[in-house]
DNA sequence: AATGAATGAGTGTTCATTCAT
DNA sequence: AATGAATGAACACTCATTCAT
């Protein structure tokens, strides 16, 4: 074995663990998933696991700044010079995330109401609610809206409603009926 | 010992568990709470708790009911004759429950998003949902609003959203601001 | 509630126990029989059953011996002048009960070939046992038998063969030719 | 430590559980013997037993087919030219292994008229009666005997006779006498 | 980097038994 | 004689973690 091909490997079995987890996580609950579950369904050993994230609960904190960082990059978008068309693609964007990454989301809103996992999620989660918000609010101020704070507020109260009614539910019907409010009541 | 006291005491046995396990799943949640943890909080014996329960998921299914027959409680109040009166009662009533039973509100947000506990809980959280957005189309109707069935969906997913935030990080400043707005939009 | 009323149902309760246990014993086994499953089908409280017997473990012995003078009185027939017909009508009790009581007999094997509760009926057993043998070799006797000695030895490792592996499988055929085999070999 | 050294060790762990529990289920019955009192005396942890076997009954199972293959041995010789000679090794064998694995055997009785252990070892149990029956059969027609259907028929009934009587008392006298009926009736 | 046997504390649950009524 | 709530030791089993290789 070559030295490039074991560190091919390496890699592919640390990554193989956090998205078999993430999955199995956001599927049966962290605690209903033991790391031997992981394991077997990463086809890895049981001790590879502890060798790459030490223990259990670093391998979520792991996979949380992962997921939060992927989640990021969804609404990290290039400046349109229009911002009734980038609002409408912020909206958008928004709506096919619930459905394109529901696992994320659901292991998202699981972590953030359980009380001993929120402690991994709490803290960005609010920096990623204000900072959207504030986005939010600049496209609002740019449109000329009369008043981008009630407003932005009232948004992202509606943007969190939606997210939660859906991850419950996961009703595509409501979620279609949601969308079209946000852009009727938000795009000029 | 009297006869009163030991008929007290009988029914406060299993009712003693209900409450300190309720209180146990909000705070530390569901799978992190044993039952030893229960039954040493209550002052009963380990068995006692399988006795009256049977198994640790049909104590929690028992508290489930109890804590939604609570919260439905909550919502179910005499008609007024004034709609615009009784939606800024609804409104009050729903932020109080909010900040005063803030325990039941975790353990409900608990449930709901975890995938094993969900079953118990979701059927019922969708029925509730129902029932109260036909409740505020009803009196938006009364008030003379030109489209309760949108504006009633949109007062849901508000109420949706404002939960799921203030449960999140327990922020009563913006719980205060959300009730203003509230009542801007919806009362005359 | 008169005196004879309580007398009545003492007893009734009692035997309702010792008959219920029997045949949950002979179904299930002992050990997956608990008190609580035994006083549920008699539909006696929990406290009862150790109110009459203890413990489950004299409430078995209470069992055994109701169990082994029952199938003492099988084989404790009034005395007939032709000994040929006396060992007929014995082959042929012998057969019937193994049929009818089958669930005695299950508890019976169960009980002496389990290390736990052998000692409760393995005495009793061996002096069966040689009572038994002891009736053969007169009526073998009296038949003019050459070797009675011999026989009635053969006749007895016989008559436990048959039980033995009838009461593992349960086949009615193997047993009907046993029987046949029996009348054969030993009547005139 | 060398690797033979770990190799052997390895091994001994999974076989050591299995002869302890052998050993125990035939001392003390199956349900007296808890999977702690096993893996103590096996000097193994709590854990290693579940580890290797799953869950207790698995354990059971592998002990009975491990039972079942060495009885089976027992009486799989190679072919005498004489039948007469090979009946006598068959019967002598059958004697000596009843007294020298005595407690495979306790064990095996145990299984058999346990209701909740039968299903282990019954179909099992048939299959061999069957077998050794059929080689019985063809030594009998190979020795003359003139009806060696009854013949094997009548053989098997006491051989089974004779297992169930020794397992019940133990008594080494009575099992030499049955030898010597064994052998005047079949031998020629 | 990778294995997998081994550990041991902890879990939910069962159950014979007690006892106040 | 009868109830049934209450006990607590025991049980089978799980699982995160360790470690020799």
């Amino acid at each position: 074995m070559t030295l490039k091909k074991v560190k091919t490997k390496k890699k592919t079995a640390k990554e193989k663990i956090m998205f078999v987890a993430l999955e199995l996580f956001a599927k049966r609950g962290y605690h209903r998933t033991s790391t031997i579950n992981i394991s077997k369904k990463a086809n890895i050993s049981s001790g590879l696991l502890f060798y790459h994230f030490g223990s259990k609960e670093r391998l979520l904190k792991s996979i949380v700044e992962m997921l939060l960082s992927k989640l990021d990059d969804i609404f990290d978008l290039e400046n349109y010079s229009d911002p009734n068309k980038m609002l409408e693609i912020i909206i958008d964007r928004f709506f096919e995330s619930l459905q394109k990454n529901s696992s994320y989301w659901d292991l998202y809103m699981a972590l953030l109401y359980q009380p001993d996992t929120k402690k991994h999620i709490l803290e960005q989660v609010i920096s990623h609610s204000k900072k959207f918000r504030h986005k939010i609010y600049k496209l609002m101020l740019k449109m000329g809206n009369q008043d981008p704070g009630a407003n932005s507020f009232e948004f992202e109260i509606l943007r969190v409603g939606i997210f939660a009614s859906y991850l419950s539910n996961h009703n595509d019907e409501v979620l279609e009926k949601a969308r079209k409010t946000m852009k009727y009541k938000y795009l000029l």
